[in-house]
Order: structure tokens, then C-alpha cells, then sequence
DNA sequence: TTTATTTTTTAGATTTATCTAAATTTATTT
DNA sequence: AAATAAATTTAGATAAATCTAAAAAATAAA
């Protein structure tokens, strides 16, 4: 089959396509799995020559269903591994993601599909993220944030924009977990730093904090 | 740390070094990993380098503690791991194997000891070999076989010697599983068959297949 | 529209794990 | 003990993934 690297590199193409229409640029690769750009180049041209991407010197790279197809289900495995990590191996949602890079590429058909069975179809990852079924659909939440919330609307926190361990460390230490009913109370107009109620609680949150929640208004 | 690679030789030395008390042979080596002796060689010289094991030129090669203690703890993922795919999964005995060569290198002591607690410290996998807890201590069953016991004597299945799959398969048609007593009929001197009682039916069971059956004796 | 900057590709080298074929050492027979 | 066979090591080659430095192309600035 396909090296791990390969899969990776297909992962992060998969990444970014979704975030622009153009085919995916050497750089942004490149920076993605911390290598060098003639390092990406050269793996391309494999992937290519291997009809999973299509390319076009200086054009960037786009995906081909047959690499697209590989893509979710690499994301699909990180993704319910993640959830048996937290849900029956006890992991902090900030302790699974290196984990499930490593997971993501044991390829067994059978194995994704009995995990998924056994971990009950779980649609969303414990970072929110969806979970593609075995023929790679699956829904995603609209890209509402807290910082997009004004005074006194209220929304359930479903996901995180970003992953780092700092970050969910801290939100953990607040109580702001997936699920969280918020409130807001007030937005500081010089920096947006805000105020919110959770759990019966009001504290303050900065917009660095806040642009990185994902929020379901209610 | 080490590569997959580096990994599967060091459990490969472990295996044989169980069975004999000189160091284990290049071409035994070379024989279990499919390689050949030649790279054997260069891979023994790298573990050397690593202090890994010790290698005298023509004479072998034994595992030292650190590289014991590695080639302990892959053993230890594969058998929890089997375990996890046949208790959990739906897996058949047959058909955990190859995945279980696989998981077995992902490497977090935290994911193998909150898997052993997951599955309630399980002492052996589904083919009755002994899993090594923590510190690299296990359990093993004696070395009794069914074609050891002579007639109107009992035991009960604890393991197996081969775990091709096709061997499995054809104890599981028979419903000579783990577990299962056994009480000795009859021995055909000419070719060792053996005329056996399980679940209160007869059947015959050949000697290549009645050596292969590990056997705790009642 | 030149010039300068950034991005991307190419050329050539390196590292790792492998192989084949030949040389060397050890073990087994005569 | 000499001859033969088997096991092991060495020498040299190859393929994959990476890197640095230089060349080429595309973009942005003057
Ligand atoms: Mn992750
Ligand atoms: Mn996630
Ligand atoms: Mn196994
Ligand atoms: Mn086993």
C-alpha cells in the first residue's frame, strides 16, 4: 500500500484543499509536516505518478478521488481513535493527538469499522472535529465562534479551532468543555476580551481564547 | 528511539533466545524476518552500536537488558492488543495477528498500561501465550502438548504452538477452543492419531495437529 | 515595465535499509 | 588432517526519503 508518509502527506493536502479552491502550495505543505519544500516537491511528483494528486508545476497540488478517498480514511481512523482514547482508555483530550497520529495508519478495514461499532458511531472527535463514515461523509459545524457571539447570546461550545495542548489545558482548568452552555455577558470594545457565564460562573475570556471556540448558537 | 524495524528484530532475537542458550544465528534471524543474512548482519552491528545486544563476530547475537527490556514490552503491546481485537472487537483468533503486528509498535506506555487496566489485566492472549505485565514478568504454562498424554488421561486446552490460520480455523470447526477438556480415547501406535472426548462428542485428531496443542493436565 | 522578492523546482549529496555476489570463517565429512 | 559443505561476513549496488544550495518561475514592488 502507501508508506506512512505518504498518508501524511495526503492528510495534509486533504487539509488545506478544503480551505481554499486552488490546488495546495508546495509551502503550505511543506510547513504542515515541518520539511523542506524540495522534500514536498519530490513526494508529490510520487503521488502523482501514483494518480492520487493531480499536478501541475507551480500550481500546486489537488487531491484525486482515489487520493481523497485515503485522506478521509486516515481522518476517519485518527479520529475514532481519539474517541476510544478519551471515552475508554481515560485520556485528557489534550493527551490523544500524538496517540492517534501513530494510530491513524494501521490499515484494517476491519478494525475502523468495528471500532466505530464499538465506540457506538460517534459522529464528532473529543476536539469536535467530525468523524467521516465509511463512505466518507459527514456533517461539520457552522464556523461560528464565541468571538462572533455579541452581548447576552448564548451558545453550547461543539468544537475547537485550535489543538495545542496549552490551549485545551487551560480550558479544561475553566471548566469550558464540549457542551458547555455560555453566556455572554459583556465584550470589552478596546481588545474583545469577554465575559461570560459558565456552569453558574462568570470569568473573562481574551479573543485569542474565544476566536478559537466553536459555538452552536442557542 | 527505534525504528519498526529495529523493533521486530530485537522481539525476533527474544523468541529464539528462549530456546536455546547460545546467541541466536544470523540465519535464524535472517529465516523469521524473511530477510537476508547479509542484512541481518548490518541490522546487528546497528543494535550492537545501540547496546542493544551483544554480537561476537560468527558467534551469535543475545539480547542485553535494555534490549530485552523493548523486545519484553513489543511482546506485551502484541498480546494486549490481541487480546483487545478478540474481547472487544469481534476479532477471530485467526485474524488478529497481522494487526496486532502492527499495533504493537505504537509506542506510549500510558496506551498499554490503561489498555491492560481496559481489559482487566489479562494473563494470557487468545492463543495462550503469556502477556508480560509492566515490569516484564509473566506466567508460562508447561510445556505439555496433547499428543504427550497417553490414554484415558484428561487435560485442558490452554494454548497453541502454531498459529497459522488455517491451523486455527480448523480447531475452531471443531470447537477445540481455549478452555476446552479433553479426555484421550484411544492412540493409534502406527501414526499417532488420537481418538478424543470434547463437549461430549468423538473425533479424530492427528498427530501434526494433536503436538501443536498446549495442554495443562487434570 | 523593469527590478526585487518570494516561491518552487532541479541538481547533487546523504542516510537508512535492503539486496546480490564474493570472500571468509566455522562445521562436517571423508 | 584434508576436503567439502554450510554459515556468516564483507564489498559494492540500489531504492526511498530526506537535505542544501543553486537555478528557474511566478509574484509583488518600485
Ligand atoms: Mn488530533
Ligand atoms: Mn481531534
Ligand atoms: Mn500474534
Ligand atoms: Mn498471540
Amino acid at each position: 500500500m502507501n508508506t506512512f508518509t505518504e498518508e501524511n502527506y495526503l492528510k495534509a493536502i486533504f487539509k488545506y484543499s478544503t480551505k481554499t479552491k486552488e490546488g495546495v502550495s508546495t509551502n503550505v505543505i511543506a510547513d504542515e509536516l515541518n520539511t523542506k519544500a524540495s522534500s514536498v516537491t519530490d513526494m508529490i511528483k510520487k503521488l502523482s505518478d501514483k494518480k492520487l494528486v493531480i499536478y501541475k508545476k507551480y500550481k500546486g497540488v489537488t487531491l484525486t478521488e482515489k487520493g481523497k478517498k485515503i485522506a478521509l480514511s486516515i481522518v476517519r481512523n485518527h479520529r475514532l481513535w481519539e474517541v476510544f482514547l478519551v471515552e475508554k482508555l481515560n485520556f485528557k483530550w489534550d493527551e490523544v493527538h500524538d496517540v492517534a497520529e501513530e494510530l491513524e495508519h494501521i490499515n484494517s478495514e476491519k478494525l475502523t469499522d468495528q471500532l466505530e461499532i464499538f465506540l457506538d458511531y460517534p459522529k464528532y472527535d473529543p476536539h469536535g472535529d467530525p468523524i467521516p463514515d465509511k463512505n466518507g461523509n459527514f456533517s461539520h459545524h457552522k464556523d461560528v465562534t464565541l468571538s462572533d457571539l455579541s452581548c447576552n447570546e448564548k451558545g453550547i461550545v461543539v468544537g475547537v479551532k485550535e489543538h495545542s495542548s496549552s490551549y485545551l489545558k487551560y480550558l479544561e482548568s475553566i471548566d469550558l468543555l464540549l457542551g458547555t452552555e455560555i453566556k455572554v455577558n459583556e465584550v470589552i470594545e478596546f481588545d474583545h476580551t469577554m465575559n461570560i457565564s459558565i456552569n453558574k460562573k462568570n470569568i473573562n475570556i481574551s479573543h485569542q481564547a474565544s476566536k478559537n471556540l466553536i459555538i452552536k448558537k442557542t
